[in-house]
DNA sequence: GCCAACGTTGGC
DNA sequence: GCCAACGTTGGC
């Protein structure tokens, strides 16, 4: 099983939309930078456990957990002119962007602010402090049950 | 709103 | 294929 990060501004698409989607399953789409584009369509597979990320927003930080549901297939909304998400290069016989579903799994009684992820040396390599644009990246085992350690005893914002 | 970092586009 | 110009992201 491996573990992702998934970046998503809370006004757009918050873990409290997610977690009131039906069933908690929500479309992880709209993603249209390739190399995310890649690991959507290519690696992030059904199982894989998935940390919720707030940016842009007050308080950018990890906000809770998600599960895959479904793994990677072309986004839809590529091909709907009314879809800000619309791309006039892409057809689905040659799709562009792919999107993935994702399931609820747990909002964290505190949200894990970005500024202190960052002074911990345990995530010191963390895709997201050397590529904090990339929008779906990688997270290793170890990044993951830490974070999930800092989560259970609910630090705060500092 | 600023600005640094990064990605994309397009002329050559 | 290079690279300058431009656009976007995202923390502050």
């Amino acid at each position: 099983m491996a573990c992702w990060l998934f970046k998503t501004e809370p006004a757009e698409f918050s873990i409290d939309q997610l977690a009131a989607s039906p069933g908690g399953i929500a479309r992880w789409d709209g993603i249209r930078n390739y190399q995310a584009r890649n690991y959507l369509r290519d690696r992030v597979a059904i199982g894989d456990s998935v940390l919720i990320y707030h940016s842009s927003c007050k308080i950018p930080g990890i906000a809770g957990t998600a599960t895959v549901v479904c793994s990677g297939y072309p986004d839809p909304a590529q091909f709907d002119p009314h879809s800000p998400y619309f791309d006039l290069k892409a057809s689905p016989d040659n799709p562009r962007w792919f999107a993935v579903d994702i399931r609820f799994e747990n909002r964290f009684a505190n949200l894990l602010p970005a500024r202190n992820l960052k002074k911990d040396p345990e995530l010191s390599d963390m895709v997201l402090f050397s590529n904090g644009r990339l929008s779906v990246q990688p997270v290793t085992d170890r990044e993951r049950q830490h974070i999930l350690s800092l989560a259970k005893v609910s630090p705060g914002p500092a």
